[in-house]
DNA sequence: TAATTTATGACAGTCTCTGACAGATGACAA
DNA sequence: TTGTCATCTGTCAGAGACTGTCATAAATTA
């Protein structure tokens, strides 16, 4: 496993310093007030580049939910088939927190930056649930290949969707507070999660009530 | 109950003929591909105006499920206090489709135009969900004056969310087959509510299993 | 009919985002 | 080291969504 190249180099610090930009920007004046050229200009390229990184201007809030979502997918491949669905889904979504954890310090800081961002900006956080949602297509498709589920099958939709709702309710009551560390979100993911499995009769994410 | 003034009429006459401007010309050319001045003018107005009537492109392709939202609040406010939640949504819902089919065929036709159009344009369907998603919070407040429950309980923000996914799914799943009719939409509907409601325990939305 | 309110059109301007082209820079082989 | 090539970047021009402003026209009211 080799060092990429400079060029590989560059372009990852260009990414990480238009981020940075991005959200130090908008923390500071809002995000509808600050414009692609204030973030081109502060992270040192010209606006034109800015597009190049990110498609919309939006993109550039989200980078870092939506790499997330890349890693819950991966995290959901690996878990072993014969755990219900219900249940490998929650342990992918645990999986994700525990990797951002252990991973560098800056991230957690970026993250918790922007996922802040997002509860506080209706415009971000309409964008953040349409990313979920296309997110959820592949999460379906994935929950019905472990169980062999028919492509017309409403139970993995069903499964998959809840779960997602799940999720994102125990992210959204985190919000009020200012939340400093991951643990707080864990906890309160795991609050969700046992109401919902309090709620549920034992079987219903394979169909067998 | 007087009948509205000329310009009243004038009004809703021009606001019409935008959503059905804008929903003929979004079928035909597709939503990205068709600008406002073109809605504009074959609605007979200025583009300035069209901004007057709807605050973006988006609000004209949505404003009929919008209005379907509005009277799906109302409904809710009515259903008996010693319902159930899950039920008093359910049935909140059902009337909304009840309304609608008993009003006048076009607009179950406009209805259905916009429908199709969201399920088959990203971007759309994507704000579709936001505004589900705004109106969430209204409808989590009228569960929770029902209930009587405390602000942070977390039950009415699951139950409300649980609610809106389950109805989500059941409109998706129409959207291959081209649907002529609202009684397959009402079709769609029951089975996904028998669906949550075999997955679910008993007294679940009350907090009691 | 006159006065007032309100809807509309016309115009100028901002911001997001895209295509096209040319110059700069890193990758790689001779 | 040098030359070639692919790729990144800046500059420019432009479309399209959306907004503020002001004058005009139409509807409402006295």
């Amino acid at each position: 496993m080799s060092r990429p190249g400079l060029r590989e180099r560059k372009k990852q610090k260009t990414r990480l310093a238009l981020i940075d930009a991005a959200l130090d920007l908008f923390r500071a004046q809002g995000y509808e007030a600050t414009t692609v050229d204030q973030i081109a200009a502060a992270a040192d390229v010209s606006p034109r580049t800015f597009f190049r990184y990110f498609a919309t201007k939006e993109d550039v809030a989200l980078s870092l939910p939506v790499d997330g979502q890349e890693v819950m997918l991966r995290e959901l491949a690996d878990r072993p088939p014969e755990e219900p669905p219900f249940v490998a889904l929650s342990h992918a979504m645990r999986a994700v927190l525990t990797e951002l954890q252990e991973g560098d310090v800056t991230d957690v800081t970026r993250f918790l930056k922007s996922r802040e961002l997002v509860e506080t900006t209706p415009a971000l956080f309409a964008g953040s649930v349409r990313r979920m949602m296309e997110n959820e297509r592949r999460l379906i498709d994935e929950i019905a290949r472990r169980e062999g589920s028919s492509p017309d099958d409403l139970l993995p939709h069903f499964v998959v969707s809840l779960f997602t709702t799940v999720a994102r309710v125990g992210f959204e009551s985190c919000h009020p507070q200012s939340i400093q560390d991951l643990s707080a979100f864990a906890e309160r993911l795991e609050q969700m999660l046992s109401l919902a499995e309090r709620s549920l009769r034992p079987g219903w994410d394979r169909g067998r009530v």
